[in-house]
DNA sequence: ACGCATATTGGTCATGTGTCCAAGGCGAAT
DNA sequence: ATTCGCCTTGGACACATGACCAATATGCGT
């Protein structure tokens, strides 16, 4: 295969460092990551996860801000793709499906909201991704008629991470069995003007 | 003032390991809270953790426990007292509030259930804390008209865990702008009660 | 061919860790 | 007063950790 240049197998070691702590975090936690068991895992000598992290904490950031930019670019395709409010929003949970039981990816992004708590240069890297997120899933609910586009996008963001957090626990319903509730949250005003919240 | 009894006297440096450990899980996270450190908090030595806890996971799971079951009596006392949905979810909405920006409170419970993740008498025992709050809330739901009462407990129960969650990141949006979706959520279907919101 | 920059190695270092234990304290019951 | 049981003390142990570094390898441009 190829004996590429220096800084390509350098950056390739850097990948396979990051995949394995993106395998780890959800494993055994963000704080007992190590620079060995990373290392171990990524089949790579300990000392190489200081030559291309500043720290573990860096490490730990960078897989966790790498791995939940790609692992958002589904659902948000998914609920983008759909026609019309209540066929996103059961798009949006299909998508969430794959979040059954303990998954990994879905462990990830929970403890790095928590590590953020305790690291400002991740948490605001993370805040800007949910921003972002959020602003496209606001902007597509108001193009599609949906009242209160914005508070909406807020839910379902947090309702998202929410039913992730809660699998992790147990078995939680399906999905499907939350649909009926959920089509009402993003349905239109029947007739009048009936979901207004005035202050 | 006190020269109780020895026994007693245990119980008070018990009760304050775990009120350090409650402090202090928040503040570092669950992984790093060492004997040591809950020690120095608890104003007692190192040595005496290991006698009232079998091991620091044993302390910590007990501090979530303890707890996570007083923090949601209140928000659940709320809900009930409320006189019809849309008022009960203002109201649950409102005593989240107490969870604004950084609340300690909150990140205890979320880190207690990433780490319920690998400990399986941990996750047995807030599986069945949430069952019961789920339970109470559906039933209550449901005394009160609204329809799929225990699929809207499942997204209630999510929904608050999930803001909570974002909470931790930045300043999601106060709480009172998002009643107009949730009033809808919880909206009875029936023409004569809908989800006004008094207030 | 020669340096040159980058990547890698194998090891050391001080520090902090969980757990355990023998000896001492101290109130309570006899 | 003496014994008994719980609580407390201070220290010890073996071990894992993050960070660091001088030496070495590896492929690049010249």
């Amino acid at each position: 295969m190829s004996a590429q240049s220096a800084s390509e197998k350098g950056r390739q070691t850097r990948r396979r460092l990051v995949e394995a702590a993106v395998e780890l975090i959800p494993e055994v936690g963000w704080g007992a990551v190590t620079t060995r068991l990373v290392a171990e895992r990524a089949g790579v000598r300990p000392g190489l996860v200081h030559y291309h992290f500043d720290s573990v904490s860096d490490l730990l950031g960078t897989a966790a801000v790498e791995f939940a930019e790609a692992a958002l670019a589904a659902p948000m395709r998914s609920l983008r793709a759909a026609p019309d409010p209540a066929a996103g929003v059961a798009r949006l949970m299909e998508a969430l499906e794959v979040y059954s039981g303990h998954d990994p990816g879905s462990l990830l992004i929970t403890e790095a909201y928590l590590a953020a708590t305790r690291d400002a240069a991740l948490r605001t890297a993370l805040a800007d991704m949910l921003d972002r997120f959020r602003a496209d899933a606001a902007r597509w609910l108001d193009g599609h008629g949906v009242p209160d586009a914005e508070a909406c996008a807020v839910l379902l963001c947090a309702l998202v991470d929410g039913i992730v957090l809660h699998r992790g626990l147990a078995g939680t319903p399906g999905v499907q069995d939350l649909m009926g509730p959920l089509s009402r949250l993003v349905a239109a005003p029947a007739a009048g003007d009936d979901g207004r919240n005035p202050e």
